[in-house]
DNA sequence: ACTCCTAATTTGTACGTACATCTATTGTAC
DNA sequence: GTACAATAGATGTACGTACAAATTAGGAGT
């Protein structure tokens, strides 16, 4: 059973010395021959050993005077103490980032962690060098909302090489498909499917949807839209499935209008986003029409446009924001002190109702 | 002139080499039979020369296979030049903080600098936790919003020995009257002034104000605004001069709605910020008062209060927001780079007229 | 074409020797 | 007592050998 080579045997055994105090600080260790002699080893495997030690900051050596204990390494372990957590997300003053960033904090603080922030602003190479700087900055846990998760993400090797350290990761609001990643969000799916059948219920068999098309989330709140509506053996148009990605959306209130001018509009249109609904209703309304007289409006996110729009208060889907970040920075909390593996947390959808929907059902009878 | 060991000078030809790119990433160099048949030494010599850079994070090496070049060296230089900035605010999620927020974040990443964030929720302890979290960490640049400024700050002390340190410091929005410290800020009392002047000069001669009591924009804005009624000639009811502070802001609309019950209300009211001047309407709604009808309101902020409130547009005195946040990280980033003192930057106030103010003074005539 | 085993290569551990260089102490001369 | 030189003792450099352990490549066998 000697596994160990003799010069780790006699650096732990020296290690352990200088960490209960048998060598106290800045005392003079044994020479090299008298621990060859102590050891009965070879003066080279003595060198061996302490050397190491010289690497690690335990030892510093001095020719001609000896080999004294250094306290360097008391200090590097100060400095790991107190943990900090990267957040990079793809917005942080817009929209519902702030309160979910706040959720973050309060976590953390709680914790007594830190918080390290940065954003994208949904550009991948924002993305990348985010990744690297917070691994440079050699973070001890990432929480991370993936930017333009339903394109192909030119950093899923960061993320890879992520994986296999022990940095816990976990992904806010959507993930990668292509990676298999512990993640916080919304069942967006599930956010569309009831969006719609709210919608349905209401009576309007012809609803539209305006999605985003370079997140996850977008992809899967439609998802759920196209299932409502096959479950309730509705079909759609595709003039009215609009698809906008980031760098298009601010041409999406030019497109809307030319959308608008078709003589045969939904009585309803999904939104992917409040901040959506407000363009598409103000939109509506500069060419006379209204909401939710001429085109019921369902919105995700349930943001603060929701109840401060002059003309209507939106019905919208829930968002958990600020419980949504506690959540994530608890399981990286609960990562980093345990080296447990993180478990996903999926919300279920709940539906406001507000003002924006009508219901039409009756008007079917006529 | 054998000065140099052999090791030593083996140790940087290949540490050049590596440099050079003769040896690529990743790549394996020469095994020590190689490099001992090479420059004509001992293996053992040709060990300790590798065996150095290894501890450097130049190489990695893998028995049985071979010796090979690392990058691990390069992480741990741009790790030491990469510089981290904290930042702490009384709130991240509400109001105007997100702005700001961004405009740091925007400036700092612009120069490659991190973001290391905490908020105090306007509480001292939680202040003086994130001061001390902040200094543990070594930041290189502090950027802090004060925490209840106008009242007498335990933290003090924290804020003298950080000035003792080379790392610079600025305040945000306002500092502490105590020190003397470089500051990005509104000019606050000339912001009040002005408010309370676009009153005055729309005819009003009765007008009250709403202010914050515990940080020192409350009070700089009721310094203009008795500023401008002494200019004016004007006199003030003490009635009228309401002052909450952090702790008893959800008091504040009952408060509120018990002055509005007063017999001789003001023909207008300052407000602290648009929070406040939505509180303010919205009380006044309720008792049947109508804005700007009944009273004229001027407001602080310019935030996304003044332009979605439902029953109107508000007249508020405009705030730098996310310039205010880039303008105080490029002086801290100067700072950093340079190690030069901090110059303050006070911005000049513009009132935006929107529609909650009326103009009453032809009603004086009759 | 595939699997398994063997051999060669490469680094790891461990022993030995010799002399160099630096430091602190001791001894000597003044 | 002080200054200097010699010396002893410490680490540093450098050579050598031998075998262990891990990996890779190539060959034998199926």
């Amino acid at each position: 059973m000697l596994n160990e080579p003799k010069y780790l045997i006699i650096k732990k055994d020296i290690q352990m010395k200088i960490e209960k105090n048998d060598f106290t600080l800045g005392a003079k260790i044994p020479s090299e021959a008298e621990l060859r002699a102590q050891y009965d080893v070879s003066r080279h495997t003595i060198r061996q050993a302490i050397s190491e030690l010289v690497n690690q900051g335990y030892l510093i050596k001095q020719q001609g005077s000896g080999t004294f204990v250094s306290d360097y390494y008391k200090n590097q372990e100060n400095g790991n103490g107190k943990k900090t957590i990267g957040v990079i997300t793809t917005y942080l003053s817009d929209y519902i980032f702030p309160s979910i960033i706040r959720g973050i904090e309060e976590e953390l603080s709680k914790h007594d962690y830190s918080l390290m922030l940065s954003s994208t602003r949904n550009n991948v190479e924002n993305e990348r060098r985010s990744l690297e700087s917070m691994m440079d900055q050699n973070v001890d846990g990432l929480i991370v909302e993936p930017t333009k998760s339903n394109l192909m993400n030119p950093n899923l090797n960061y993320y890879l090489s992520l994986t296999e350290k022990p940095t816990p990761l976990i992904m806010l609001n959507a993930s990668y498909e292509e990676l298999d990643l512990p993640v916080v969000a919304l069942n967006d799916e599930k956010a569309g499917k009831i969006a719609t059948e709210h919608l349905i219920e209401l009576g309007h068999t012809n609803i539209g949807i305006i999605t985003k098309s370079d997140d996850l989330q977008g992809k899967n709140r439609l998802k759920g839209y196209l299932k409502a509506l096959y479950d309730a053996k509705l079909t759609f148009s595709n003039e009215f499935i609009m698809r906008y990605d980031t760098e298009a959306k601010s041409d999406l209130p030019s497109l809307i209008r030319i959308m608008l001018e078709n003589d045969h509009l939904p009585t309803a249109f999904v939104c992917y986003n409040d901040e959506i609904a407000v363009m598409l209703i103000k939109e509506m309304n500069e060419i006379g029409k209204t909401c939710p007289g001429d085109i019921s409006v369902v919105s995700h996110d349930d943001s603060f446009y929701s109840t401060t729009l002059p003309s209507v208060k939106l019905t919208s889907v829930e968002h958990p924001k600020e419980e949504l970040g506690r959540r994530a920075a608890q399981r990286i909390v609960k990562a980093v002190e345990k080296g447990e593996r993180i478990d996903s947390f999926i919300f279920d959808p709940r539906l406001i109702v507000r003002e924006s929907t009508k219901d039409i059902s009756y008007e079917d009878e006529y």
